[in-house]
DNA sequence: CTGTTATACGAACGGTCGTGCGAATAGTTT
DNA sequence: AAACTATTCGCACGACCGTTCGTATAACAG
């Protein structure tokens, strides 16, 4: 049966062209979420914005809800090169984290994102009202909640923190501090309020206090 | 010249029933605009709701500006009388700030927004670009963070929490961690998320781990 | 009663929304 | 060169958007 399973021969290079436009339109579409929100985000505004016709943007989406999925999965790709990834070559446990911690924390100021956290802005957009549009965004919300644990865990094992603690309720604080220092400083446009997230994650790291 | 300033002699009642509606609108736009955004709001929805003509609804406001604007209004109303004016019946202090944590997080999950904290979502909302929006969410938000500054200085006098500690930097952390348990519950539609928030603002106001 | 005024309504406006379709274009393969 | 196909476009649709206006209603004043 698989006698010409051979993937055609690599031959489709013609698809090239369109990834690329893709790829641009969900750059775009991710960085234009982040003031608009994922709902408010309009397909003629993005099409005019990147010069191209409605229509023709259109045509790449079956629907308005793939392309809000697509951007979602887009945005979730450039935390990944751009916070994850760099992180990663830190050392295990509490300087990880601190420095996923700083990194997050000027990316909200320096970043692609002109709405701040592109995943805080979309997590109170209405869109959230659409089952898969939810799902996806809490699931990568999870990973990095589990990504925080995970760190947390290695710390403990560094003896960098006591055993005491409870990485769920120590991550959910570290995510807490971030979320309030995206907030505060969208709402009052003031970085003394980044630096309070940074201090504040330092702090919930220094073992004294602990658990 | 003021020979008939007397005001027009408290005759207008006229106006009463106009006050109702108007009242009657706000509650529902806030309840709506939790969900749906301050921007997604639409007034032919609103209206819908109501039972009451689309143009009936908007002879109340002179623009969608002024409707947000009002039903901010409406909503800091709301927080004022359900959950400062309760709080402050409790003793200052670490008490008061406590009270007022578990206040909250109840609200998030059993008030009458069921988009979660009324505020955090508009805080996120494309409608927040627009200035007048922004300037009354940033002084609301303002005072939230005054109030909690003003229970943790009555802490600390109190002897309830070090002197060492800072203020703004610890009222920074249980906005965070009361942020944090808003998010996380809405997206996950788990409580344990409010629990988590309860546990860290207690965590964060018992004096040894202190500042 | 008549007159006044606050309140609500119906209908319509110009625009933009998401969405579909058939034709034109451009790039690759024979 | 012709044939094929991925990509883009122009155009149109029905629905809803915020907004305006003229009119009806209903409560009060005199």
């Amino acid at each position: 049966m698989a006698v010409t399973d051979v993937p055609p021969p690599v031959t489709d290079r013609r698809r090239e062209r369109g990834d690329r436009t893709r790829r641009a339109i969900l750059e775009a579409a991710a960085r234009l979420a982040s003031t608009e929100g994922l709902e408010g985000l309009s397909i003629g505004r993005l099409a005019e914005h990147l010069e191209i016709s409605k229509s023709g943007l259109y045509a790449h989406f079956r629907s308005k809800e793939e392309l809000q999925l697509a951007t979602i999965a887009m945005a979730a790709e450039m935390y990944e090169r751009d916070l994850i990834k760099p992180a990663l070559q830190a050392p295990p446990g509490r300087d990880r984290l601190l420095r996923f911690a700083d990194l997050f924390l000027n990316y909200v100021r320096d970043g692609p994102f002109p709405g701040g956290c592109f995943f805080i802005a979309s997590t109170m957009d209405p869109a959230r009202q659409r089952d898969r549009v939810r799902d996806a965004l809490a699931a990568i919300q999870g990973e990095l909640l589990g990504f925080f644990e995970a760190c947390i865990g290695e710390a403990r094992e560094l003896r960098q923190l006591p055993n005491a603690i409870d990485p769920a309720q120590l991550a959910f604080a570290i995510d807490g501090a971030l979320i309030g220092a995206d907030l505060n400083y969208l709402l009052f446009g003031d970085a003394r309020f980044l630096e309070r997230g940074r201090v504040e994650v330092r702090r919930l790291l220094s073992s004294p206090g602990g658990a």
